[in-house]
DNA sequence: AAGTTGAGGACACTATACGTCCTAAACACG
DNA sequence: CGTGTTTAGGACGTATAGTGTCCTCAACTT
């Protein structure tokens, strides 16, 4: 009558293996409620479908599992589980690391079966960030930090060639400050300068790209489509179409008046791509190349530079720089007697 | 003889079902190399292990893994993996999202059971993080990105109370610029500010804080050891007692010249505490409140705002402003012919 | 050397799993 | 309103896997 006893042992046994480093066979086999005997045979079958179980004999011995070729699947508290989809929209949302698009899926994955109750919290949590909370979201990422929730759901939509239901909000044109619903057919997620963009086809307007951090919600609808090609081949050079020229990556080379040794011991920790230069003075100096979409985050970066630098191309940085000092300048002044 | 079909095939059938969406029956029944008919009965176990399969009949049909009451096991390919561990690091590191310890036990579940590849992919991945790729790490993020690796060995070695042998960077001190090997006994890990730190016991020198930055190096040694009490109650009262007072927090309030609803449309998205305020002269006005430990984030978040501004508070906040604002007209200064 | 813990063969009993065959019910499409 | 497709699940016989008990070894700690 299906009683499947040793797969859910093999299950809880995962479980187990994974909430702690090293169990002694008489306690899992306790907690499984099965004899030792068949502890040893659960953790045979186990090492038999690829994952390493190692064991350690004697007094204060035990199993744990290690390192294998394969991973074993994870099993995740809830409060786990919300974690890990938090850090993964923050850490798509800021667009570090290569593996975009393996975030995305592995957010998808999370996304598509936790619980309802901790979905919620993962609002809850989102809507406290602030820049008291987040000094990471303040000074760089410009914009918004994406919701998990809606990520989750279009990296899922995507994947699945399902219908997504969205709300967009729109900020110019005839619909400016309107949010209104609509279905379309995602096609992919396509990461530009700092910002994501939905490359989708709605059925009724044609072939669009949205941000989104504009998309206020996204409901898969359930139902699937046929996938066709984007217009232009690809969902990135169809992106390219629609905004033109990709955002031009500012690069400027900052001389900071100091020895490389002393430059690196303070900044190193965030930054790199330091140069030993010697100065014609004999004076030790340090070459700082430093490179973004957004002049304002090369800028941030100069705000932490202790020692007198100078800047040695970007005019436009040149410029910024100069329009700051003013503004910080006029800031802190009013504020003087 | 041992063949756990069964068993094999839950997992298999698990790791399928996150894979996509939806899966016609027949399909799984043929990757699975079983019967239609056993199928079902699979499906049948693993709905009774707790996990919401839904099923749609007709054409076009299929099962599909739902949210439920439980969070399955989650099957992870090497590569999602990887990502999800770099983004549980970078958020623990970037101290963001209250629950900081849940990701931190999420990332040394990863870790623990990590293949060896992928695990060197993460010093890869993490290597060529900069400036340029990561504009986050820039500006706000002083200290180190943390290495997933150590902090992952460290909150593992910490849950299963096992000794570590560590590299740990001294910059100040007779030991300074060493990198001795050393074995601790670690008992907690504690956010402070913008810093992690290792609450730990050195069975030579008796009770440290370590900063976790410094740690370039952190394997376990697989011996366990019993925990002993934190001098001075918890690993949180032992750091404060340690360090001092905990970094003051400071707090300035910004009055920007311009309505509420510019300033939230340009910067709502990754800033709040905005207060419309209207001035004695009729102007609209927006009151901003940040706070951070560091002041150069609260400068770096100034670097945003394109109306004129002041600071009403924070005296410390203006010395700094002032002080910018002079190297920023000095480094653009001499570009100038 | 003694005690503790994992490893695993043998055996008998149980009951589970499997495929085949069948009927039913939901759903989409023409 | 059928018709075909898809999930649902009962019945049945057979093969076979799972279980606990008992036993002997082997590795490791103290």
């Amino acid at each position: 009558m299906l009683e499947s006893a040793p797969t859910e042992r093999a299950l809880r046994l995962l479980e187990l293996l994974q909430a702690r480093r090293s169990w002694p066979g008489g306690e899992l086999a306790r907690r499984l409620g099965a004899d030792g005997r068949t502890l040893r045979r659960d953790i045979e079958r186990l090492r038999r479908l690829g994952y390493h179980i190692e064991a350690k004999r004697g007094p204060d011995g035990g199993y744990r599992l290690a390192r294998g070729s394969d991973l074993p699947p994870l099993v995740f508290t809830p409060g786990e589980a919300l974690a890990t989809a938090a850090a993964l929209a923050s850490s798509a949302a800021s667009g570090s690391a290569g593996g975009g698009e393996l975030t995305l899926t592995a957010l998808a994955k999370i996304e598509q079966v936790m619980p309802a109750k901790a979905r919620r919290r993962v609002r809850a949590l989102r809507s406290s960030v602030s820049l008291a909370d987040s000094p990471n979201a303040a000074s760089g990422a410009y914009p918004a930090p994406l919701d998990a929730e809606v990520l989750g759901a279009l990296a899922l939509a995507c994947r699945d060639s399902e219908r997504v239901r969205l709300r967009y909000m729109h900020t110019a044109g005839p619909e400016a400050g309107q949010d209104p619903a609509r279905q379309v057919e995602p096609a992919a997620l396509v990461p530009r300068g700092t910002r994501w963009f939905l490359v989708c086809r709605d059925p009724e307007r044609g072939w669009r790209a949205l941000r989104v951090d504009r998309i206020t919600r996204a409901e898969p609808t359930g139902t699937r489509f046929t996938a066709r090609p984007v217009p232009g081949g690809d969902p990135v050079a169809f992106l390219s179409k629609q905004l033109g020229a990709p955002p031009r990556t500012h690069q400027a080379t900052i001389r900071i008046h100091a020895p490389i040794e002393q430059v690196q011991a303070y900044m190193g920790g965030f930054a790199s791509d330091f140069t030993a230069v010697n100065l014609s003075t004999g004076e030790a100096a340090t070459l700082w190349q430093i490179a973004d979409v957004r002049l304002e985050v090369l800028a941030g970066g100069l705000l932490w530079v202790r020692w007198p630098f100078e800047v040695l191309d970007s005019p436009e940085l040149v410029a910024l720089l100069q329009e700051r000092a003013g503004a910080f300048a006029s800031a802190a002044g009013s504020m003087a007697p």
